[in-house]
RNA sequence: CCAGACGGCCGGAUGGCCGCUCCGCGGCGCUGGGAUCAACGCUGCGGGGAGGAAAGUCCGGGCUCCACGGAAACACGGUGCCGGUUAACGGCCGGCGGGGGCGACCCCAGGGAAAGUGCCACAGAAAGCAAACCGCCCACGCGCCUGCCGGAUGGCAGGCCCCAUGGGUAAGGGUGAAAGGGUGCGGUAAGGGCGCACCGCGCCGCCGGCAACGGGGGCGGCAUGGUAAACCCCACCGGGAGCAAGACCGAAUAGGGGCGGCAGGCUCCCCAUUGACGCCCCAAGGGGUGAACAGGGGGGCAAGCGGGUUUCCGGGCCGCCGCCCGGGUUGGUCGCGCGAGGCGUCCGGCGACGGGCGUCCCAGAGGAAUGGCCAUCCGCCGGCGUUGCCCCCUGGGCGCGCCGGCGACAGAACCCGGCUUACAGGCCGUCUGGCACC
């Protein structure tokens, strides 16, 4: 099992929309990128990045909160066992983030990592 | 039982699996080895963890910084019946006045219009200063009608539905949100506070009340239209900005300011009284001179500079070096939760509220924790069924069962007192008006 951290910065999440690397499913948008070029590339190597975004489009404040916090749920079962490690992602949550099924969401972000590359058979 | 008024309260519950954050206690880790403190990381156990509005950010305070001689005044903004309450308020409580409702009760931006200025659309004759469109009344006749006289375009007499002129009126008509008090009687040519009664208004006493105000009396024939959520006047209140306040720590790089690099000193090495070093002479070997003298060169020390302006001295400029100071980006720590605090109870007060006693410690995040998923129950809505009950019986209500859907408004960001706005559903109490029964 690998580390999720949160990411926090203005400035990565910036550098993560960078690489055009998305997938935009009904529940959520999904963005990727690496930070090491290859490899397991130092200590930071092992961890998974995650960052989580609710505009004002999805809600309320209260809706956004729960939008983001079915994210961080969804992120803690699915990126821990399945992302490879050494990667930022960010979560982008939609309107239906907070009515869709949650089994719905995970197979949302299941597919969106198989797209870009990202899926690892479970540890 | 129905309809309604007011006040208070709740605002999903339980369980399972997996998490977040803060606090307390314990364990482990942190590179030569051992011991140990703090912080940090991981981990185990226990405990706390959104609201009545956390919202809007509309008022009032605490707190912080800035400004300031206590302050006062102008400007600007706010408040505006009276009394109380409070840390304070534009809040709240109790009264007063006006309006609405059969009633419980509800609503009111409720100071001043004889200080001044402005405005009063449309309509209307006229919107502030008294005027007069229709009408009414009187007079007059140069108008008209009738009759008589006369040859006559004339004279005489009478009359006023229609006409002109002069005068009197403001009752009636019509307009308007508003037309110079209202109703009635008398009076009058017609009318009019012209006179009288009542109401209203103004002024002056009296009584009740702390007061707003209320009650009653006398006088005045009535003067002063409305609008102050128009300017304004009067009274009272307000210094400004806000936790991104503010305090502390503060790396690399770049940049800012100040001082020094002057004199003098200490120390080490080399040369030197058999004369170093500088200058002068030379036959190139040396000699003279400073020398009536003891120093010279180099390095180091908080010691020591270099460039360039023709040169020297001084000064300035640029650069370098050393030391010191201040600002400050990312970031971190504090501010930061024991408080105008919650609950219970007693006392004072109609009440807002105040006081005493007891008891409790009750969120503290920072891309922002306080949750995610599932199950059962509960509540509401819709549909279908019903061998149940009731009624005013093609139907409806209540109850029960099944299926489906939904779970109001809304997320702390320094704190507190209010206001306003949003809100599915439900509970409790007091009161009012009906109906039925005793």
């Amino acid at each position: 099992m690998v580390t999720v951290t949160p990411l926090k910065k203005r400035r990565e999440f910036l550098a993560v929309a960078s690489t055009r690397k998305k997938w935009a499913a009904p529940g959520l948008v999904l963005q990727v990128r690496r930070h090491f070029a290859d490899g397991d590339a130092g200590m930071n190597g092992g961890l998974i990045r995650v960052g989580l975004t609710a505009s004002k489009k999805v809600g309320s404040a209260v809706v956004r909160n729960r939008a983001r916090r079915r994210l961080r749920a969804l992120a803690r079962q699915v990126l821990a066992n399945h992302a490879i490690p050494g990667c930022d992602v960010v979560l982008i949550a939609r309107a239906d983030t907070t009515t869709r099924p949650f089994a719905s969401l995970r197979q949302d972000l299941e597919t969106g990592l198989r797209r870009l590359g990202l899926w690892k058979l479970e540890s």
